[in-house]
RNA sequence: CGGGAUGUGGCGCAGUUGGUAGCGCGUUGCGUUCGGGACGCAGAGGUCGCAGGUUCGAGUCUUGUCAUCCCGACCA
């Protein structure tokens, strides 16, 4: 069994540098000539694509569509929601001007004094100002309501420090933009969009997930209510992979989005907005991989099958080209996506290991041994390990261990996240028990000071109060004033 | 913005008191191999981040500068 040869860091060892390692030697992406910004390789791409796409038909299901809105936003749009600019100011790039021309000195080109913007642009770090200046022109009547839209598109956030997938300076998303007549109906599409991420999370990236609801600290600038839905990384560090918030009027009022009612009333929009990015790349791979390289969800792998051919000379390269083909067929017949790697420059050693770094589910070798005897070697990349099977009937025997997998590194998540949530009661305990990962069950007196404590003291944060489970009240672990129930405590990326 | 470090073939690195720029991987060709990252032989590839200074001579010493990375601060 191949252990050691990729060159990868251990989790055990540097989790941190593991996940870099990985996503470089696993052809995801990597750093570019702009500091901060990755460039996403035809492999990463794929396994996007495949997100993008099932992601696209649940919108388009729960009846939204898509629409584009500009990258560029006037700096005025900036400032009329006061908490939007507040969360934002430090992290915007600004066009200033719209020209070059040549140095005067000979070297190269400079910017043109003389092109200098009247008002400066904002290359968006969210479109929420720039969509509800739009929305204020499509809605007069109650009847123009709800508007349900989604844009796929890129956002720029100047961080300081970056990491591939995880925090990059430009990163790839969906932003849903909705406006309603009704707060209820609002509050409903925001909880919605929740749901549907924890649905895309679970039974398409096999990640479990926690819903919840943000505390106003963590709280979207700009929104009344943010609901998210949190990982759990196998480091013990938690991962916010979605947020769907309520906005309330705040746009709508810094907007002057007003409609008239059935009683011919005035009123302000309701809106919503929702969103995932590329960061699920990263959730996705520290939620599954291991030492050997990437695991991927069979729903999401680029392809799902690898097919290797094991020959010694080119008739026997022809042959086995021959029965592959066969077999790719059934394959393909049954809704299984396959690669034939029939390249002669690497060998099929080389193979093995390439296609178990980047977590292809199912490798298929097929040598003269298995000519003969009609069968072919099956592994899965999930458990490592390998079996010959008969090749009768063996798309229907692929297609189920790919279910198998999907289930399998979906409770392996599961259970390991289990295994790190726990009740925590005493504060002196917390400190003790958060250095050592995972979800921390503690009560909490629902005050910013005491979140802002704990987070000063311990570098944990509220990751969510959860909507489900648990509601029992309590005592505050700091304070000991009352609390509703308990939330959700962990460090996090 | 503070603290630390690093810039040398495509990638990862070495380079001693200043004296002919090296190694591993990759890459090209040929041959043997091919059921878990093969081996042998032969080759190609570098204004040593950039600019100045010291010196007969600078990858090495010096001044400046730029960039990147790490640790903080910051982070929907």
């Amino acid at each position: 069994m191949a252990t050691g040869l990729k060159e990868l860091t251990p989790r055990s060892e540097n989790y941190s540098q593991w996940y870099n390692d990985l996503v470089i030697k696993a052809d995801l992406a990597e750093n570019s000539a702009v500091r901060g910004c990755m460039v996403i390789k035809p492999y990463g791409y794929a396994i996007w694509e495949k997100i993008q796409a099932e992601l696209d038909r649940m919108f388009k299901e729960t009846g939204h569509q898509n629409a584009y809105f500009p990258l560029l936003i006037p700096k005025s749009f900036m400032c009329r929601e006061a908490e939007h600019v507040e969360g934002f100011a430090k992290e915007c790039a600004v066009v200033t001007h719209y020209r070059l021309k040549n140095d005067p000195d000979g070297k190269g080109v400079i910017v043109d004094p003389d092109a200098k913007l009247e008002e400066e642009l904002i290359v968006r770090p969210t479109s929420e100002t720039i969509i509800w200046n739009t929305y204020k022109g499509w809605i007069n009547s109650y009847r123009d309501l709800p508007i349900l839209c989604n844009q796929w598109a890129n956002v720029m956030r100047w961080e300081m420090r970056t990491r591939l997938f995880l925090r990059t300076a430009e990163f790839l998303w969906q932003e849903g933009h909705t406006a309603h007549a009704t707060s209820e109906e609002a509050m409903a599409e925001a909880v919605k969009m929740l749901n549907v991420y924890a649905d895309f999370a679970e039974n398409f990236m096999a990640i479990p997930v926690i819903k919840g609801v943000k505390s106003a600290n963590e709280r979207f600038a700009g929104a009344i209510e943010t609901f998210c839905i949190e990982a759990l990384m196998q480091d013990g560090k938690a991962l916010q992979a979605g947020t769907s918030h309520f906005l309330g009027q705040n746009f709508a009022k810094a907007f002057d989005v007003k409609f008239i009612t059935k009683e011919n009333t005035q009123d302000y929009v309701w809106a919503t907005s929702w969103g995932v990015s590329t960061r699920l790349m990263g959730a996705l791979i520290m939620t599954h991989s291991d030492d050997n390289g990437l695991i991927l969800p069979p729903k999401l792998a680029p392809y799902q099958v690898v097919i290797i051919p094991i020959y010694k000379n080119a008739e026997q390269q022809a042959a086995i080209a021959e029965k592959v083909a066969e077999i790719t067929d059934k394959l393909k017949k049954a809704g299984i996506s396959v690669k034939f790697d029939n390249n002669d420059t690497k060998k099929p050693g080389w193979k093995f290991a390439e296609y178990e770094l980047k977590g292809v589910p199912v490798r298929l070798a097929m040598g003269m041994r298995d000519m003969e005897n009609n069968t072919i070697e099956v592994f899965r990349r999930d458990t490592l390990t390998k079996e010959t099977m008969p090749l009768d009937g063996i798309e229907t025997h692929i297609q189920q261990l790919l279910d198998d997998i999907q289930a399998n590194i979906f409770k392996k998540a599961f259970d390991y996240r289990s295994s790190v949530t726990r009740n925590v009661d005493s504060y002196e305990e917390f400190k003790v028990e958060i250095e050592k990962g995972g979800f921390l069950m503690c009560h909490w007196d629902g005050t910013p000071e005491t979140e802002e404590k704990i987070k000063n003291e311990t570098k944990a944060t509220i990751r969510c109060i959860p909507l489900e489970g648990d509601k029992t009240p309590g005592k505050c672990m700091v304070t000991g004033k009352p609390s509703a129930q308990r939330v959700i405590f962990a460090r996090n990326y």
